[in-house]
Order: C-alpha cells, then structure tokens, then sequence
DNA sequence: AACTATTTATAAAG
DNA sequence: TCTTTATAAATAGTT
C-alpha cells in the first residue's frame, strides 16, 4: 500500500525506518480503536520503538490492569506472580526468624519455660546471668560517673563560696568609702550589686545521689 | 476500505459485528507483526472480543512480562504494585517488628547497652532478674523431682532387698530338705531357681513422679 | 469462506 | 516533519 511493494523485513536505512514505524504506529492504533468500537472488543496495545520510545493504547472500557488479569486467567500464564511469590517466601521467611525471636525472648522473660528440659534451661540461665551482670556492670559505671559529677560539683561550690565571700568583703570595703548621699539613694531602688555578683541557691542535682 | 465505507460505531447486528471482528482482528495481528519486523519495535497486543475470546500478539524479540516491566518504568504508571505493595508493606512491618525484637534481645543479652540512658536500664535489669527467677525456679522444680525420684527409688530398692533376702532364707530352708543327690546333681548345671525370683536390677524411671 | 468494489493505509517523492 | 500521490493492502458487503 504505497507507491511501491516492500518485502516485510528490517528497513535498514535508519530515517526510513523511523518514518515508517511512526506512520504505521498511527496506522496500527488507529486500527485499535476501531476495532474497540466497532465490535465492542477490547484492546491493550503498547509499542516501543527501535529507539526506546513507548506508545500505548488500551480500550476506554478497560484498563491496561484489568486486561492483564483477563490475560492471566484466560492463558494460564503468570505475568508477575513471580515476584509475588518471592515477596511471599521474604513474608515467610522474616516471619519464622520472628517467631524465633519472640520464643526465644518469651524464654529470656521465663514465659514458657514448661516446655523446655533441664538441659535447655541451662543456657537461658547463662545468658540472663551474662546480660544481668552486664547490666548492673553499666549501671555502676553510670554510678561511678554521676558520683565523680556529684564530687567535682562540691569542689567547685566550695570554690565559689569562697570567692564569694572575698568578693564580698571586698565590696563591703569600698562601700564604706563611697558618698554618703549616693548610698541613701540606692538603698530606695535596692541593691545594686551586679547580679553575676549575687548569691544564688546552688541548682539541686536530682539525679545526683551519693 | 470495502464496499462501502463505514462509520467507526459499534456494529448492531451480532454476526456482522462478529465477522467484523475477525477480519480487523486478523488484520491488526498482521500490521503488529510487521511494525514489529519492519522497524525493529516491540509490540505487545491483547484483544478480547466481546465475547470474551482472547487473541495476543507479542514481538518475538521480547515478553509480555518484559514490555509491561519497561512499561511500567516508562510511564511510571503501576500495573500490579498495588498487589505488591500490600505484600511489601507487610514485609516493612514484620521487619519493623523483627529489628524491635532483636533489639530487645540483644539488650537482654546485655549487648549494645550504651546507647542506654540508666531510666532505661532499670526494666531491663528487672526483666533479666524476673527471668533469671523463673528459670532458677523451673531449675529447682526439675532438681526437686529428681530428689523425690531418686529417694523412691531408694525406698523401693530397700524394700525390694527385704524381700530378697527372705527369698533366700526361704529357699535355703527348702534347699535343705531335698534329696542330696539331686541336690549333687544341680550343682553341676548351676543355680536352677525360676526366672521370676531372681535379682533384676531395677528399671531406673526418670520421668519418675508418684 | 470467497469474491470484489471500494476505502484505507502508506511508500516514495516533494 | 508535513503533504501529495500512486499504489498496495484491508475490508464491507455480497454470494
């Protein structure tokens, strides 16, 4: 159907190639919804060209989905019940290792232990040991670090009581030298000592217990 | 392209439509295959009638699986994930659950503690020594049953050692009073004292509850 | 299913 | 790529 007959073969020359997929494209989809409409049939096409470029027709009764479900219970074949079953054997297999785990952690609470021998209590009791002493053995060093805290706390308190006081009678010494008049005005707005100089009640630590 | 041309709508009358359905059908595979050879395309086309007969046409060059995987990465659109994604959500989920779990065990085993703060020590520390109680209990039932066993095994060897020993002052008695040759002649072939009367060794019964 | 008049598709050219 | 045009191919209606 053209000027001149082809033999139905790979058209080697490439812009020719090109040209004729994308008239006959047009032709072939044309020819589907034709096809859908006259018999009331329905149709999924897809196209992908020699250069990757895809093109796609499905009947608007349909969906390219549901054609393939159709597909799939008329031939027989599975389409992608492959990857279903891998997933399904991934489900499988993560929900054993779970039940493993949970048994195994039931065991480590002391749930379900009358199912065990003597022989299988034994290495529970071992493990719970190990994790026991393990536990306690961080909690002592947590101990240790809060009562070394508790103790550099103390020293530094101690040091800024001291200075404190210094800072303090240092003040009262220069007051004394001040002008009388200036004095009695501060004494009605309070005392106007800077406050990083005031004394202020140490934070109690709750967490630190000795 | 006929006798007359018509009006692309669907075909009232059943046979005509049918046999409508046939020839385009026909036709429609025959372009597919020859896009497909001519400028190197995969085709991928399903038609069902509207009765529900399935035709299919596919590029020998590719799968139906093999264009809907492209066809789904071209066009981003999902075909079966909605399926998939059930299933791979119930994976997250189990594996959410799973990583949970190994966590917990690995803290019960007293591995990974110093991401731990002390707050969160303490459940754990109580659980170990909850579990550690219960197992030593379980442990103390099994050595209780064994003592228990073990004293009824005892008693029932004393009482069967009492009976023994009357047996054989029983016997010597009766020993005494045959005739001396045959007694002479016993001898030769051994202790001849029925089975049932002798020594057994006691059947050790280890699951061993009264 | 076969025939055939006619429409439609399209190859080659512009 | 788009149009034109000659021709091949498809197919509607008929038998």
């Amino acid at each position: 159907m053209g000027r001149g007959k082809i033999e139905i073969k790979r058209i080697e020359n490439s812009t020719n190639r090109q040209v004729t997929f994308s008239r006959r494209r047009n032709g072939i989809m044309k020819k589907a919804k034709e096809i859908s409409v006259l018999c009331d049939a329905q149709v999924s096409l897809v196209i992908f060209s020699s250069l990757g470029k895809m093109s796609e027709y499905c009947s608007p009764s349909t969906t390219l989905s549901k054609m393939l479900e159709k597909y799939q219970q008329n031939s027989g074949k599975k389409l992608w019940d492959a990857k279903h079953e891998n997933l399904s054997a991934e489900i499988d297999r993560i929900k054993k290792e779970n039940d493993n785990m949970q048994i195994e952690l039931r065991h480590m609470k002391g749930e379900d232990l009358n199912s065990l021998n003597p022989k299988e209590l034994i290495p529970i009791e071992e493990a719970l040991q190990n994790g026991l002493t393990s536990v306690r053995d961080k909690q002592m060093n947590f101990l240790k670090m809060l009562k070394r805290n508790e103790r550099m706390l103390e020293d530094e308190n101690k040091r800024l009581t001291y200075l404190l006081h210094h800072q303090e009678l240092a003040m009262e010494g220069s007051m004394r030298e001040l002008d009388i008049s200036y004095h009695q005005k501060d004494r009605e707005y309070g005392n106007q000592m800077p406050m990083a100089f005031r004394v202020q009640p140490i934070q109690p630590n709750l967490q630190g217990n000795k």
